[in-house]
DNA sequence: CTAATCATGTAAGTAGTTACATGATTTA
DNA sequence: TAAATCATGTAACTACTTACATGATTAG
């Protein structure tokens, strides 16, 4: 149940409404733990039920008010144990790469698009990311170095621009394959 | 409910029992979509009942009797289909990234053991990954190229493959930043 | 005779998705 | 006055995990 414990690392990051909360699940932590906002509220109701979180009523004059939620010392303490457990090596999912050794039962030209449609998307996200890297890691704060928080944050993201670079020389390489199966005879099978 | 998918897909390239079916999901098809043996069980039967699959009771002398199932033609219709749908683009889960951004507010070096049993367990992946490419993809077969399943299965290996590497060098990056936060003064906080 | 492999499941619980719903405030 | 954003939820469903269970056959 690591949604918890994503919460948990954000808040603790900074506190925040469950709809701040879904607002970061689609930008920074969503990158690598997706989270909708039904589940994220649930998920906090329960929290707080368990004492992990403290929530705050905050009335604002220029919006709706909002219920801000922070970090207990239970919450703390909960994510401190878990960070002590070994996990398993993540199982993946991934879902395209179903799509593609299925193309061999079907026409494998048809799926170019759909491949070229995740490349845009990667590409997307990848040139993010970077905007990303240079808006919060570069320029001359480098000094005040040594902040846990930011160099953590900064290898996170690190991370997640290898993927996608990557992933970008992978479906270029999964393109020219499907190309080059599908001139001769479009309808091909085993 | 792309685990219909991948059944339809891997009993296409062979049909075969639950069981099978499981070990299957253990390698080659459960590198990039996991599943277990109850859900997959579960999910045969329902699709007996929908009509995707057959299955045939297949009398063994030397091991237990076993159902065979293979795809029907309505599940290769659906799956036809399904090839022709656009999917998302992966919505990642990365339970370690929350790990480490989670160890700003722990002890980063605590974490550094963690990663390197990730890193050992992705450097066994890749070596079986390289392996099973020497043993499927390398050889004088090649002239008889055009196979199109054979060459999808390959890019998809590729992939996996890339995937590891870039993972390697990710958990040396990993690893030098808890390092290097590690020294100076252990158990640091934001 | 014991462990390993082959083979198939049930039951209970947790997590996650999709659809639906409401209402305030702000900007165009 | 309509659309966008902020803010929070319920209900129903589907998917997935974990624990438990059984029984055959084979190899050591």
């Amino acid at each position: 149940m690591a949604l918890e414990h994503a919460i948990l690392v954000s808040l603790l990051e900074k506190p925040g409404s469950g709809y701040e909360l879904a607002r970061r699940f689609d930008r920074s932590i969503g990158y690598f733990w997706a989270a909708t906002h039904q589940q994220i509220y649930r998920v906090l109701k329960r929290m707080e039920g368990d004492g992990l979180i403290d929530a705050r009523e905050v009335a604002q004059q220029d919006r709706p008010d909002k219920r801000e939620y922070s970090v207990a010392a239970p919450g703390r303490e909960a994510l401190s144990q878990w960070l002590h457990e070994p996990i398993e090596p993540e199982s993946v999912r991934h879902e395209l790469a179903v799509k593609i050794r299925g193309a061999a039962f079907d026409d494998p030209a048809a799926l170019i698009h759909e491949v070229e449609r995740h490349r845009k998307a990667h590409a997307d996200r990848l040139a993010h990311y970077l905007a990303g890297e240079r808006r919060d890691f570069t320029g001359p704060e480098a000094p005040r170095a040594l902040d846990a928080g930011r160099e953590l944050q900064h290898v996170v993201l690190r991370g997640g621009i290898a993927y996608e670079r990557m992933t970008l020389d992978w479906l270029d390489d999964v393109i020219a394959t499907l190309e080059r199966l599908a001139p001769p005879h479009a309808g091909a099978a085993r």
